[in-house]
RNA sequence: GGAGAGAUGGCCGAGUAGGUCGAAGGCGCUCGCCUGCUAAGCGAGUAUACUGGGAAACCGGUAUCGAGGGUUCGAAUCCCUCUCUCUCCGCCA
């Protein structure tokens, strides 16, 4: 959520900014909103206060029936203030429907861009392996091994699951802990194990609702989501909470499965893991504060950069321009790596930086010190790495020509010493 | 799923025949004093949000005692609904 404030002082500004992710951006109706807010409340402040005096006048008056004018005098102000009141609410919800369906102002830095494809390729780690024969896309790979199995997933639940099997399923655990372990021990995160479903207030939080419910899955006759990602139920675990300065920055890493609806995604990547409605990534996120959400978001990101280096997977790092932005974010990373199989670099990882944006929403706070002012904490994540893509990354760059699958050396521990998926 | 108990400020905990309660007291914390160090002691202070005025310091108003609604001139206190927590029983990985 922006600044109610910021953006009645800024109100051209901050159109201007919007309009910078594409499409259409009208404020006229905010200030409106706002305006008429701040009258009605006047007006019903007053008359409170005015009661108020007058109640505690006739506390004082010990015969009762001497109060009488005052009491039905305030029965008409009470009368006025609950009209007030309610035309009150109405506008405020309306202003906050307003404030919850904006998206989060680009940073300076995010370049101006129309599409994804004005994205700016930030740097290259490792050029793509050569190989002597034709790299196979991973759904080949996997089904030649019998690791995975893409038809019984979808005979269990449908299109976009898969069954993984043996190595295959070892794989993706020794993925998950391999990388969970990276970033407690080497990098020092806290792991979180959160609950994988999570309540309307939770989502509307980090920014999924209400503006994405189309794309969330929803427990019939809860009110209760399944997460996309543990963003949410991470980024969610200090909602409401006033921080001590002393505690920051705050990182945590969790693994989850997230689910996502992918409505929208009709016909694209329907074959492999690439895109799927259920899928595990391990995530990272920070509370810190305002002046270093920048270089925490660097050094986030050189952490899931970390991931693939040990892995041997080349990868490029892109900066996404307005256009690209997700919602919450402010400025993100993605990072790409590269698919033989497909000769093509997919996003693996998205590291963004939120400032305030869900730190407002959520009522994420910090004080500095005892006596200081809460001021809202920066929130980022990133992923650290979706890992069904990482398996899909390894299938693809390690694959043989007769078919066999090397595995990297730092999950071979995870593997029981498994070299290679033959 | 059944029966009961409860939700008050950073924490503990008073407060229910409605008014002087933003809320006693204690702990914690901050500042000052005192003590040769430490501990103890003494004094003062210590919620948040919105809103009006002000360059600011600050001053004023409103709201908040789990959430929402109701009764009333007036609700932490009365009524209704919901949520959560705890205890017992049942069921169960």
């Amino acid at each position: 959520m922006l600044d109610v404030k910021f953006m009645r002082d800024n109100l051209e500004a901050v159109e201007q900014r919007l309009k910078t992710r594409g499409g259409a951006v009208s404020l006229a109706r905010f200030r409106d909103v706002e305006t008429r807010r701040r009258e009605l409340l006047q007006q019903s402040e007053n008359l409170k206060a005015l009661r108020n005096k007058a109640s505690e006048e006739i506390s004082q008056i010990k015969d009762k029936s001497q109060a009488q004018g005052r009491i039905s005098e305030m029965r008409q102000v009470s009368q006025q203030i609950k009209g007030l009141d309610e035309e009150l609410a109405k506008v405020e919800e309306e202003l906050q429907g307003i404030m919850l369906t904006l998206p989060n102002l680009p940073h300076p830095t995010t370049p101006v861009g129309a599409s994804e494809a004005d994205n700016k390729e930030l740097r290259k780690w490792r050029d793509p392996a050569r190989f002597d024969f034709t790299p196979k896309p991973h759904w080949e790979i996997g089904e030649a091994l019998g690791i995975l199995d893409f038809e019984r997933g979808a005979k269990i639940t449908g299109a976009r699951f898969t069954l993984y099997k043996g190595s295959g399923a070892r794989l993706e655990r020794a993925l998950i802990n391999f990388m969970l372990d990276l970033h407690t021990d080497r990098h020092k995160y806290v792991e979180m194990l959160p609950p994988f479903v999570v309540n309307r207030e939770s989502m509307t939080g980090t920014g999924q609702l209400p503006k994405f419910e189309d794309d969330l899955f929803r427990l019939d006759g809860l009110d209760y989501f399944l997460i996309p990602t543990a963003e949410v139920p991470v980024t969610n675990i200090h909602r409401g909470e006033i921080l001590k300065g002393a505690d920051l920055p705050l990182y945590y890493t969790a693994y989850t499965p997230c689910f996502r609806k992918e409505a929208g995604s009709y016909g694209k990547d329907t074959r492999g893991l690439i895109r799927q409605h259920q899928f595990n990534k391990v995530e990272l996120v920070k509370f810190v504060r305002p002046a270093d959400s920048y270089p925490e978001l660097d050094l986030l990101l050189a952490n899931a950069e970390e991931v693939l280096r040990l892995l041997g997977l080349p990868y490029r790092v892109m900066e996404l321009c307005s256009a690209d932005l997700g919602f919450s974010a402010a400025k993100t990373y993605d990072i790409e790596v590269w698919l033989p199989g497909q000769n093509t670099y997919r996003e693996i990882s998205s590291c963004s930086n939120f400032e305030d944006f869900q730190a407002r929403r959520a009522s994420i706070r910090f004080r500095e010190d005892e006596q200081a002012k809460p001021e809202f904490v920066h929130t980022l994540n990133g992923s650290g790495l979706a890992v069904g893509r990482t398996v899909v990354a390894i299938l693809e760059n390690y694959q043989q020509a007769d078919g066999s699958v090397i595995i990297p050396e730092p999950l071979r521990a995870y593997m029981g010493g498994l070299e290679r998926i033959s």
